[in-house]
This record gives C-alpha cells, structure tokens and sequence, in this order.
RNA sequence: GUGAGAGUAGCUCAACUGGCAGAGCGCUGGACUGUGGCUCCAGUGGUUGGGGGUUCGAGUCCCCUCUCUCACCCCA
C-alpha cells in the first residue's frame, strides 16, 4: 500500500465523486444566497505577482513570511499562488474598472504552506464576499447577517458571531504602541514574563498577546483597545450591533479578537460553531477601507469575509452515500447485446445516466455489478423482450418488474426523480 | 517552526513478556446455466512504509529515514 509511487502532495485533497457530489449541493445552495444579496460572482487568476500579496496583506504576517507558494517564470518574475482572495478581488475590481458600489463574490481555491491539520489544508476552497465602495454601518451589519445566515443554512449549529471593532489604522498604531509601553514596563520591573509565542508576537502582532492562554489571563490591567476608539469608531460599532440585534444575530462582542491579515480596519468578526470542540472558524472578515487605496485605486470602503468549505464539509456533513447509473442495461446474451448496445445510446441521448457491462457477463454477474454500484433500475434485455418490442425494468430496491415499451424510461425516470426531490437528504 | 500519536492484505483491524503473519469485509466462481441484495461452499489475497542494527530467531527491541494524523502557532 505504502508502495505506491506516487501520492498527493501533503496537504492536498483529492475530491472523489461522493464528495464532488454533496459539494455540488453546497455550492448551488451558496450560490443562490449570495445572489439574493445582490452579488455577483468573478473569478481570478489561480496566480498574481507576488508584490500583491506582500502589499495587501502585509510583509509581516505570517501568511506573507512562511506560507506563501511563490514561483518564478523564465524570465526572473515573480508570482505567487493566491493565498487568500481579497487582494485578487480588489485587484480584479480595479483592473476591470468595476464601478463602485460592487458586490462580488467568489468560490475559489486558495494556497497556503501550513502544516495541515483538521479542517486546514495547503490547498482550500473559500467562499467570498466583498462589498466595494461602502461605508455604512447597515453594509457591515448585512455581510455579517448574510455570512450568519448561510452558516446556519448550510446546517452549522450553535454559530456565534465574535464581532470587535479595532478602530482606524491610527488609533490602532496608538493603541498598539501604549500596549507595548505597557508590557516593555512590566518586564523590565520583572512582574511580567512572557511566554516564547508571545515574544514574537510582541513584534508582529502585539494585540494577540492579550489572547495568549498562557499570558493572557495575567495582562488583565492592561490598556483596552476600546479606550482608544474615537467616538465615531465607537458610534459606528454600536449601530452594527443594533442591526445585528434587530435582525437576531446571535452575536458576542471579543474585545480581543483580531485578525491577521494587515489590511483590516474597524469591523472585524469571526464565526465559530460552539458545536465544535475546538473553537476553529468557520467564516472570518472585517473592513478594509484602505486597501483598494493602497493598491493604486480611488480611496475606496469595502467590507468583506471568507468561508473555508472544507471546514463546513469536515464538521457538518458526512460524505454521503451516492447513486450510480439510473439505468444498468443487462443482457441475455450476444445476439441481445447488439440490441442493448443501441438501446443505451437512445437513453443517453436522453441525457438519463445509463451504464452496462462492456465485457461479456453472465446475466447473474451483471445484476450483481448493477447492484454494486448503486444503479437504480436495471433494464434486462433478451430475445423475449426484444420479440415483444419490449423491455423489462427492474427497480434494484423493491425487485418489481415491469414490462414496457422503451420509450416509457423517460416517463419512469422523470417519475422516480420528481418522487425524490426534496426528499434529498444529503 | 514546536510537540504528540500512528504506519500489518484493496478496506477496517488482530498477533501475550521477541517464537510458523491472522480475521472480518471486499473481490472471483459455484450452490441458483434469463435476475442483484440474504445464506452456504470454494478460491483470491502480504517485501508487516523503507534502510540499518541487536538476536538462534524481529511485525514486536534499538537507530536512521519516509508518510499520514492530531494539537500548538496562525488561520478559512
């Protein structure tokens, strides 16, 4: 088994016609909603050059300093496979000359070179929203509803929306810089010693520290964010939450949350299932007022998130069992075969999803590979059937036979599907 | 990057302190020659991830290596 020459590369899923199918499902499901709000779906290019990762999200962070799947093309450029979808979008809105307001979404694959785990691989698929060019509480508490909505749509269970404000870049930088006075003055009066994550996260992202499990708990006289907020940060924050109240969004303010991708300001939340042991997040997003300013457009509001569709499949779904051909054409011997042969064809023209055997088989084995795979009805064909114009449609669940001309498949196929719809649990 | 666990048949897993590598499922055929599932019978299955070492003898002990999984970090 081990032998084998050749595997996926770690960190990779391959998607097998059982999942393909419940994401089919999901998709069209997802589809359909953010349609409703209005959106519209793009795609990008798998790769862009890397200078825009590193200007959007931000030379710091850890997506840009160790998880970037970067290349270069013969002539010396450099590109890079897109580890996120936000900059691409944005970049793609410009490019194209968009007119704001837009709402654009997308479903794309990401690429990231983490060490996989549960619900975190190197190669993901990401739903995603972006709202261009507004600047609205009410657009800020609708992405978050929409997000919510969808969740719970899709059959996640005890979702919580972790909501916080981290105010504009400049009360942020003021902020971060009265918390490091703070922590540089208890380390250097000795009450405070801080564990090895927290001492890098000191450089890069100062404001984790607060939600460090082993440094937290000690940090409680700490400066809070929300000291720093002006009034109108404070104010805008307050109106989301008043929509989110009014719509019964099941929300909890996180002073602590905040993300990890530079471009973000004010909105910033996350959602989590409670269902889950560990708390991981299932949608994550914020606002982002400068980013299409910083990648050489009109300064521009925008608020956005992205779902991890792995994660959703992972803790809700279990890949379901799938039903093969509707029809399994069998055969009585040669001379019915030459018959069957043209008997499937007819049926595919009618766009029925049809199989049989291509080698010979006795009658026995061939019901035996019908029933493996799952076909719904077996159509037997032998000189009885073929001298009485006729052939015999056996449904595999219940064994009933009956005799009919062929042009009845259709008839019996749109019967058996219009019975199932809505049934389908998946 | 850090830490923990696991690799035995196609799949799920056994094999006591080192002593002949097994079972179930699957697959092929038959009982039932124009009918699948259930039952019974027979057959099919392996470089125990790879390499080295200790030993009369290694799936089992030691070292190296590869792969996978989980957790931390971070994130969707």
């Amino acid at each position: 088994m081990n032998t084998l020459k050749y595997k996926r590369p770690k960190g990779t899923r391959d998607i097998i016609p059982e999942e393909f199918e419940l994401r089919e499902v999901l998709l069209e499901k997802i589809k359909k909603s953010i349609r409703a709000y209005g959106y519209k779906f793009i795609i990008t290019p798998t790769f862009e050059h890397t200078e825009l990762f590193i200007r959007s999200i931000g030379d710091s962070t850890d997506i840009v300093e160790k998880e970037m799947y970067t290349f270069h093309d013969k002539k010396g450029r450099s590109y890079t496979l897109r580890p996120e979808g936000t900059a691409p979008v944005i970049r793609a809105f410009l490019e194209n000359s968009i007119m704001p307001p837009a709402k654009l979404a997308y479903i794309m694959n990401m690429f990231r070179a983490e060490r996989p785990q549960k619900g975190r691989y190197r190669e993901f698929w990401q739903v995603g929203v972006e709202a261009i060019g507004i600047k609205d509480p009410l657009i800020d508490a609708e992405v978050i509803e929409m997000g919510y909505s969808i969740l719970k749509e899709l059959g996640a269970e005890k979702l919580v929306v972790l909501i916080n404000s981290i105010g504009s870049i400049e009360e942020r930088q003021a902020y971060k810089s009265a918390l490091l006075d703070y922590l540089n003055e208890k380390e250097q009066d000795g009450t405070l010693e801080l564990c090895n994550d927290c001492k890098r996260r000191k450089n890069r992202n100062p404001l984790r520290i607060l939600d460090c499990k082993i440094d937290g708990p000690k940090l409680k006289d700490a400066p809070k964010l929300k000291e720093f907020l002006s009034n109108e940060s404070l104010k805008y924050f307050e109106e989301i939450k008043s929509y989110l109240d009014k719509w019964k969004v099941n929300y909890r303010e996180e002073p602590r949350l905040v993300r990890g991708l530079d471009y973000y300001n004010h909105t910033a939340f996350e959602i989590v299932s409670e269902k889950i042991g560990v708390e991981d997040t299932l949608l994550g997003g914020g606002r982002y007022d400068s980013l299409v300013e910083d990648l050489g457009g009109p300064a521009t509001p925008a608020v956005g998130w992205a779902l991890g569709l792995e994660r959703i499949i992972n803790y809700f779904y279990q890949i379901p069992r799938i039903s093969g051909p509707f029809y399994f054409v069998a055969t009585v011997n040669e001379f019915s075969k030459g018959y069957a042969i043209g008997l499937l064809k007819k049926i595919r023209e009618w766009k029925i999803p049809s199989d049989m055997t291509y080698e010979p088989k006795s009658l026995k084995a061939q019901m035996k590979i019908a029933d493996r795979l799952n076909a719904v009805k077996a159509v037997i064909v032998g000189e009885d059937e073929i001298k009485l114009q006729k052939v015999r449609v056996r449904d595999l669940e219940t064994g009933k036979e009956v005799l009919v001309p062929e042009k009845d498949l259709v008839k019996i196929y749109e019967e058996e599907m219009a019975r199932r719809k809505g049934k389908e649990v998946l």
